[in-house]
RNA sequence: GGAGAGAUGGCCGAGUGGUCGAAGGCGCUCCCCUGCUAAGGGAGUAUAGGCUCAAAAGGCUUAUCGAGGGUUCGAAUCCCUCUCUCUCCGCCA
């Protein structure tokens, strides 16, 4: 959520910047609700001021056993219309915030201009991608001939856009959480967490998922109390984790790891990335998140994006980071980082991390604050990345670590988490 | 799932219809006193808004005592609904 005072004091620069992300801002629309709540504000509050000031008076004048009734007749009709002017009120500035809750972020002034991904830049590129003397094999076939991963039986028990690994692989899959929770908190001094996989509507309003991305979402119904929602990242449930706090100075930064299943709708990506690993309705991801002061958030997101990085250069694959532009960075972001894996089958880079931050953006929905150095509260800036997402990690050591016998080699950074297997192998599945 | 108790400021805790944004304490900040330490004295100390102001300061004002609704001229206080916490019983990994 944008700051309603920005709004007021710079609303041109406001929807110019929008601009700039593609998102245009409809002003006309919030100038008319703006001097509409003005004038219904103003007399609301002078209503109430005057209800106040008789009630007092009431009071003053009973226990002084005078009598009330001239100033009660002055009263009557008062409330009725005070009441009015609350609802109207009330009706206005849910208006105002619901306008509000729909704007995104508004873009750091380093993020390059642009449309679409294809105007994104990249930063650096890590790794040399390896050339084979045989045909590359994709994922999925990689992993069905060796009898490990299984799309045909995922269809079955639940339906499209699931899988089921075995065996080594379903080993390998563990081994990789594990191992870049272990980097995480070991090598970058995070806490590890373990959060809840279904949160409530006020969770994903907070992070900025509701009320405008419910399609994406994979609802729960729970009796009379609500609904439920399947995470869709482990974001959520870490970022949460300080809404309607005021922390102390001293305990920032606040930085958490959590390996989470996410769940995702995937509504509107139909046909795209359909065969294999890479979009799923469910995958693993070991998200990171940095709960910092306004004054560090940059710097904390340079960092933020070099802590995902280190995992690819232990796993030694080849990748290159991105930074996006004003037309492709996510709602809540002021600037994103993705790091993108080289896939052998593919010829191509592919996301496999996304690094934001989103300033004070999330913290105001959240009210999530901390006591400034002089005591004050103000609002925390929150940053969360991908380290990494572990399904696209798996899609990229079988295609990277393919061997000419169809056999996967397992990266030396794994082995201790495989009980020092070098490699799978058709065999494995035991 | 059943029964009961509770939710008040950074923390503890008083407050059962009016002068309560809320006693008292703790903590914190500033000042005074004390040769040092310990102790003592005084003052201050919630948040989010609105209007005003070129801005800062200030001024005026509104809301907030778990949340939402109701009764009333007036609600922390009375009524209703919900949420959460605790205790006991049941069930369960």
């Amino acid at each position: 959520m944008l700051d309603i005072q920005l709004l007021r004091t710079d609303l041109e620069n406001v929807a110019k910047r929008l601009a700039a992300r593609g998102k245009a801002f409809p002003v006309a629309e919030f100038n008319s609700l703006e001097a509409e709540r003005k004038t219904i504000q103003t007399r609301t509050q002078e209503l109430q001021a005057q209800r106040n000031i008789t009630s007092k008076q009431i009071g003053n004048a009973k226990s002084k056993g005078k009598n009330v009734s001239l100033i009660l007749a002055e009263v009557t009709g008062l409330g009725n219309e005070l009441k009015q002017a609350e609802t109207q009120l009330e009706g206005i500035q849910t208006r105002l915030q619901q306008l509000l809750f729909g704007i995104p972020n508004l873009p750091h002034d380093s993020v390059p201009e642009g449309r679409s991904e294809a105007n994104n830049q990249e930063v650096r590129r890590w790794g040399t991608p390896h050339t084979f003397d045989f045909s590359v094999k994709d994922h999925v076939t990689i992993g069905e001939d060796l009898g490990l991963l299984d799309f045909e039986t995922a269809a079955k028990l639940s339906g499209a856009r699931f899988s089921l690994l075995q065996g080594g692989l379903a080993r390998l899959h563990r081994a990789l959480a594990q191992f870049m929770l272990d980097t995480h908190t070991q090598e970058h001094g995070y806490t590890e967490a373990y959060v809840p996989y279904l949160v409530n509507a006020e969770s994903l309003h907070g992070t900025g998922q509701l009320p405008k991305f419910e399609a994406d979402l994979f609802v729960v119904p729970h009796g009379e109390q609500g609904n439920y929602y399947l995470i869709p990242t482990a974001e959520v449930p870490l970022t949460n984790t300080v809404r309607d706090q005021i922390v102390a100075l001293e305990s920032l930064p606040i930085k958490l790891a959590a390996h989470t299943p996410c769940f995702r709708s995937e509504a509107g990506s139909y046909g795209k990335d359909t065969r294999g690993l890479i979009r799923q309705h469910q995958f693993d991801k070991v998200e990171l998140v940095q709960i910092v002061h306004p004054q560090q958030s940059y710097a904390a997101l340079e960092q933020l994006v070099g802590h995902a990085e280190k995992i690819l250069q232990k796993l030694e694959l080849p990748y290159r980071v991105m930074v996006l532009c004003t037309g492709d960075i996510g709602f809540s972001a002021a600037k994103t980082y993705d790091i993108e894996v080289w896939l052998p089958a593919q010829n191509a880079y592919r996301e496999i991390s996304s690094c934001s931050n989103c300033e004070a953006f999330q913290a105001r929905r959240m009210q999530a604050r901390f006591r400034n150095e002089k005591g004050k509260p103000e609002l925390l800036h929150t940053l969360n990345g991908s380290g990494l997402a572990v399904g696209r990690t798996l899609v990229a050591i079988l295609e990277n670590c393919q061997n000419a016998d169809g056999s996967v080699s397992i990266p030396e950074a794994l082995r201790p988490y495989m009980g020092d297997l070098t490699r799978l192998a058709a065999q494995d599945k035991k």
